[in-house]
DNA sequence: ACAGCTATCGAAAACGATTTCGTGTTAATA
DNA sequence: TATTAACACGAAATCGTTTTCGATAGCTGT
């Protein structure tokens, strides 16, 4: 009952003409007779016939396939930014694949390896934190040089020349803690990652920034360094519980919906007592209780700009040299988690 | 500055020797002499030569990737699936390319048929609502027809012969239904969708049975029926201010998680007055103020086992017939919204 | 009747790899 | 010395397309 593919091959020699001929025809080539070619795409047509995929990659050395390697699939922002690529690339044919990295260097570097041999036109990538870690950026450096195009996001480097797309991180921050220094906030906490992490370094000065500016002084009680992006009650806890603050900034979402519900189980009201912004704005933001403010990270719409670039620099036949940075504006969004 | 990928020819060429026998050194073949494997292995290194995987891809009609086509991506639940595809696919040197289908019958058509001319080696798939809705399957059963392996999760029809991954629906809302029934609710009311997706049909009649097993009358006022998964703020708020239930059953997260707000809204105590169960078991259930007693769907070991099944109906050797459907247990998972 | 066209088609190379089979050389054996 | 076997390597087919370059046949015009 197996109903093979049918290729060119199967169609010249039942028909009795060449392969050529068959690709032309179906191709409508001027060459051809119309009632060669009548009879030709009817009996493609009737058998269904779909040239081969890998076959005209491997002539046309252009797969139609994107690379997308990112760190973490569970974090929504990423899921809107594959959303957003997904979206572009489909309108220009191209399809999309997806590797994790897990947050590790290894991980990152065989998947680009990989891929790089053949699979893919091109990458859109945002760094693990292992490599960002180990600051080694050669597998990325490999696959510039081969003349792969490659865009990176969120998570950047300097290290490797392509173009990149990120928010501005440091200007996100900024505007949350002016707006809860506007509040009247006089305690505001910080709960960042490592330096490591370029968006959490960014994130990092745009907050120091915005108390400098309004006078206050440096205090390093006030910001708390989680290990990794991913939650470690315990800290927070410690946190909340010691550093007398009354506005707390967090890098990402996660960190403000335990912290709310560490503070309301202290007894704290929000935002009355004690306010919070996070980043991202993801599905948990909205649906909170209280509902977080926080800095939209427009992930989508940073999906679909990767791919435009993306596909623009795969498909401009001249070799520019000339590189890029998109930096999208961050938006805040306003909930009950702050005083509006 | 630009450095080609290097090819057999490429080597072969510069150590004048054949293409097959640069072929047969790299794969360490007796039949070449020691010397010149060793010559043909150290440039081979040197100048990082890397076998392209569309020429062997085309040679080997095996191209090592597997097609996971998902009607969305930002419902927790199908990146949680993702996630255990990737893993397993990867430990057996797999790629995973991801195609939405957004809920579309035409979209989720137009990507499966892409990729089966030979793009992938099988597929992973969870029906669009848009298919479900049709009820046409055509493209599906072209796919098994050629002999391309798939399996279908979560969303599954019986009109495709092919390998299924499921949790028991019914049994997790006759579990969750149960357990609010043994905590005395007396008027138990179900939020969910349009029958013709499978889960929501599968769902619905667990929740019924148990009802029945107890006692309960049927009662058409306790069922609201969503027209999509997505959110519809308004009808889910007519139905807790009118429907005068204790408790609450939810398809999905999200329905639980807003009609906990209207709910609170409306001076309610949650679980007091009104508790709520939803199933998936995501994020929001966990975050969720109150956090959210759910119906975990287990999506990562769906996608694993997705993943094993796919690939070992594609790696064995003979045309198996006989296709199995894989039923995982649902768990319930009990947090605040429902008194333990 | 012959040069020169056009219309229509096919042969073959190419993409990059694998693999079968054949061939030439050398060394061992009868 | 003649035969054979082992060794080391190359030619060519193959996967399914695309595309260039002929090639043949029939026709026109003179």
């Amino acid at each position: 009952m197996l109903k093979k593919k049918i290729t060119l091959k199967h169609i010249a020699r039942e028909l009795e003409v060449s392969i050529s001929t068959v690709s032309k025809a179906l191709k409508n080539s001027e060459e051809i007779s119309r009632e060669t070619k009548e009879k030709i795409q009817a009996f493609a047509k009737l058998y269904n016939y779909k040239p081969n995929n890998i076959a005209i990659s491997l002539k046309n050395k252009r797969t139609k396939n994107i690379g997308v390697v990112i760190p973490n699939i569970v974090h929504h922002f990423f899921t809107t930014v594959i959303r957003g690529v997904e979206k572009y690339a489909n309108t220009k044919g191209y399809n999309v694949i997806v590797c994790l990295s897990d947050e590790s260097f290894d991980k990152e570097v065989i998947n680009v390896e990989l891929l790089a041999n053949g699979s893919i036109d091109g990458f859109i990538m945002s760094l693990s934190s292992g490599t960002q870690k180990e600051n080694d950026y050669n597998h990325l450096k490999e696959v510039t040089e081969q003349g792969i195009p490659v865009v990176l996001f969120d998570r950047i480097t300097s290290e490797v020349e392509c173009d990149k797309v990120i928010i501005d991180d440091a200007l996100g921050a900024y505007i949350a803690t002016k707006k809860l220094i506007e509040q009247g906030r006089k305690r505001i906490g910080l709960i960042t990652t490592a330096d490591y992490l370029s968006v959490s370094k960014s994130r990092t000065k745009g907050y120091q920034q915005a108390l400098k500016e309004y006078g206050f002084k440096e205090d390093k009680e006030l910001i708390l360094k989680m290990p990794s992006m991913d939650m470690d009650g315990q800290r927070i806890q410690d946190f909340i519980k010691n550093a007398e603050v009354d506005a707390i900034l967090t890098v990402n979402e996660i960190f403000s919906i335990y912290g709310m519900q560490v503070a309301q189980d202290l007894g704290f009201k929000i935002p009355e007592d004690i306010s919070f912004i996070g980043f991202t704005d993801g599905l948990l933001s909205k649906y909170a209780n209280p509902s977080l403010t926080s800095i939209a990270q427009h992930g989508e719409r940073m999906g679909e700009i990767s791919a435009e670039m993306l596909i623009q620099k795969i498909e401009s036949e001249v070799e520019e040299e000339t590189y890029q940075t998109k930096i999208l504006e961050p938006t805040l969004i306003e909930r009950n988690s702050t005083i509006n």
